[in-house]
Parts: structure tokens; C-alpha cells; sequence
DNA sequence: ACTATATGTGACCATTTGGTCACATGTCAA
DNA sequence: TTGACATGTGACCAAATGGTCACATATAGT
């Protein structure tokens, strides 16, 4: 079960996403990596990790005394279908331009088309 | 433009979120009205309209004395935009690592790894 | 003009939060 | 086994936050 007030709660915090934004230009970062990046001792990463992975927007794996940290996106999946796509109505020709443009990001040429 | 990060600072409190839900079932009420919904007082609520406005997610227009609350989704859609969506080509994988993560393995305490 | 209504301001307080540190545990490699 | 390495815990502190209140301003309606 995924608490929507953690995930929004570990939202709010630009630190949190800046670690978000770093798993995702590269997945299964140490907290020793991670560290690097932040003009921060490694205590507050490791906080800032635990919420991320309290709130599910972090899945962490062991290897040997390395800890391994990978996004999760499911979370961040859920609030836009419970919470943003509340408002769908109010904007739907901007949706719709959405939509085409997602749409079009996955059109297959011609020449590759069974 | 818009603060990315007063928009997520906003969202990360449940109250504000029950306000926008409100505003988004009935767009345009005054601060009275939504004093009757939340179990706090209209200084409290007037707190978090405050926030809400500055954050871009609610517009507000005085008829006479009342101050009418409107409900904002662009800063939100700009969110989805540029944030959420990042995370839409790994959405795949990472919901099938969370399958086999809940599947097959168990959360070894670390005072028990081997 | 008078009074009730609707919202605003600044001070104030308790709790939460972001961040650091001393110290501790667990792991790798020589 | 020894020592360097990687992460964890609990206490601690300053700052931000959620919430209330006394007091103030502005508008509506009679």
C-alpha cells in the first residue's frame, strides 16, 4: 500500500528530487556516490534516502557492505492517477497536445513497420 | 515563471491537497465556505489558501467583501511535464523490479546481514 | 450612520524538519 | 587478524512550519 501523504511529503523537499533526478540518470548509486553530489555531509543524504525510501520512491539491495539505491517510479505513477488526473477536464485540449506528443515519440517509420 | 518548488511544497501538506480537492468540486468559494470543511480555524485555512496562491495552484478575485478561490492545474501540468514524465521510459522495468522484489525477496535487517 | 459580515496582519507557540556529530556495526582485502 | 571502508544510530540544535489569537480594515444591508 502506497501512502500518498509520504510520497508528496518526500516530494516537497528540492534535495529529495535532486537525489530522485540522480538515480535517474543512473540507477543502483551507493549512498558514498550519491553523497558526492550534495553539498551536504553524508548523515543528511542518509536521511533524506530514508524518507525516499519510506515513502516507496526508492528501492534499496545490499551488496557486500554497499548499499544500492534504484527509483522507483510506481509511486510517482499512482499520484498522477489519482491526484493529476483529477483535473484532466479542465485542460483538455493541453491533454490532448500531450497525448499526440507522447503518441508521436513512439511512432514507427514507415520502413520499419512489418 | 512558475516555482517548481513552492508547487511541490504545497502539494506536500494533506490540508492544502483537501483544499484544492475542494476548490476542484466546486470551483470559486470563498474563505468562509471553506472554513466549514477542515476541522481548524479561518486563520489556519487562510494560511494555507496563502500558500496555495503563492504557489501558483489557486487564483483568487474579490466580489465586494468575498474573496473567491479558483483552482489552478497548469503549475501541476507543468509538473507532469517536466517531471513525472521523466520517469515514463522506466516505468516498465522498474514496475517488473518491484515484482520481483515483492515476489522473491525478503528485507534482511542489517544487524543480521551474513 | 450603525452593525453584522468577510477577510487581513502580526505576534506567538508547539511541533516538525533539515542538518551535523560522536560513536557503533558490519564488510572487504591484505 | 588487522585496518580501511561503507553504512547505521541516537542525540542534538537551529530553522521552518502548522496552527491559534487579539486586533484591525473593509464592505453589505438596513
Amino acid at each position: 500500500m502506497i501512502d500518498e501523504d509520504l510520497v508528496f511529503k518526500a516530494l516537497g523537499d528540492s534535495s529529495r528530487r535532486f537525489l530522485l533526478d540522480l538515480l535517474h540518470k543512473r540507477d543502483g548509486q551507493t549512498l558514498g556516490e550519491l553523497e558526492w553530489e550534495l553539498e551536504m555531509t553524508r548523515f543528511g543524504v542518509m536521511k533524506h534516502l530514508k524518507v525516499l525510501e519510506e515513502a516507496g520512491l526508492v528501492i534499496t539491495r545490499w551488496r557486500g557492505r554497499e548499499k544500492l539505491h534504484f527509483l522507483n517510479a510506481v509511486p510517482i505513477r499512482l499520484i498522477h492517477d489519482r491526484w493529476i488526473d483529477k483535473y484532466r477536464e479542465h485542460e483538455v485540449s493541453e491533454l490532448a497536445n500531450l497525448k499526440k506528443s507522447l503518441e508521436s515519440k513512439k511512432w514507427i517509420p514507415a520502413r520499419k513497420r512489418a
